[in-house]
DNA sequence: ATTAGAACGCTAACATGTTAACGAGTCAAC
DNA sequence: GTTGACTCGTTAACATGTTAGCGTTCTAAT
């Protein structure tokens, strides 16, 4: 668990405590052939219904092109179901089915099982601190910003290559 | 900026907050050509003089054979250098080249004066409190906890492929 | 009725994350 | 001196992250 370079680098430190966070429950997953994003959207999927793929985009904080992976593998898998809506074409509906609402009826009460051990073994107020805190830093990171000034003509480590048109 | 499921998802929460953060520096790094991860190793080098790849990869937070891809594509861009040690010849020495100085000479001070504006948007003991916070939860998650019990013949999602063995 | 924009989901191309396994090098026991 | 366990960096195979751009459908202005 190294730990250096985390003073003036908030994101690595985000990122270090997710992992240690995600360490206790990665095994879970696992071991029901679940990854984190298929568990990010059933989850989803299980609390608040069927959505759209935007909706669960920014609910699980997938991006759009990821997304339409990870849902085309699940339609694989019989773990979700897609279907256009008949309002408008463009959209779809994506839901549950019968195998992964099962799959979440195992997997739910362990993962909550797991973060009781945790809060007892951290202290119950430390978590809480730690999501008022996050909550604030979300919120306040989330306002606009002034972004600094950028050189027009920057050294670049590599040029950007270009993108093959289509056809 | 939706943020339906944070509670009792301390991992979501996390992923959220990163990429809070980061949206703010990210323009940086893409207006220099440089990926996320490109420029934590710089600043990794930079900072601690050069390091063997198990170092970085602890240090930066970056898996060994994510590590791999990430070393191979910036010494072909001349970002770094890689040499075998002498005294072990599974060991190597991973060190910046003056591109990569250079380039680090631009882009730390954007990159300082980019926190500094947030410091000064945000509120720098709020920061404060968010480094505090979030090394105590490191530290804290980082101590081993028990695991709950997985059930032995658990419903799988999907079948895990198996590996074809290389020759 | 027609058509220019915009919305939506998606594909394309590449970089990275994740787990297993490999191959060369080291070292200690025999 | 061989052997066998171990370490280190890496490759393999697949899933996901990221940015650009495409194609269809919808909408609104003409």
């Amino acid at each position: 668990m190294a730990r250096v370079l985390s003073h003036r680098n908030l994101p690595l430190l985000l990122l270090q405590a997710r992992e240690a966070v995600l360490a206790h429950f990665r095994p879970i997953l696992n071991h029901f052939g679940l990854t984190e994003q298929q568990w990010r959207v059933i989850r989803a999927l299980a609390e608040a219904g069927p959505m759209e793929p935007n909706r669960i985009a920014e609910t699980c904080q997938i991006l759009g092109p990821s997304l339409a992976g990870v849902l085309a593998r699940m339609e694989e898998l019989g773990l979700v179901a897609r279907r256009r809506l008949e309002a408008d074409q463009r959209r779809v509906r994506v839901s549950l089915t019968a195998k992964s609402r099962a799959l979440f009826a195992h997997v739910a009460p362990l993962v909550e099982a797991q973060y009781r051990e945790l809060e007892s073994a951290v202290g119950k107020q430390a978590i809480a601190q730690a999501y008022r805190t996050l909550d604030r830093l979300i919120a306040q990171f989330g306002a606009p910003v002034a972004a600094v000034a950028l050189p027009k003509s920057p050294p670049r480590a590599g040029a950007r290559r270009r993108r093959a048109t289509r056809r």
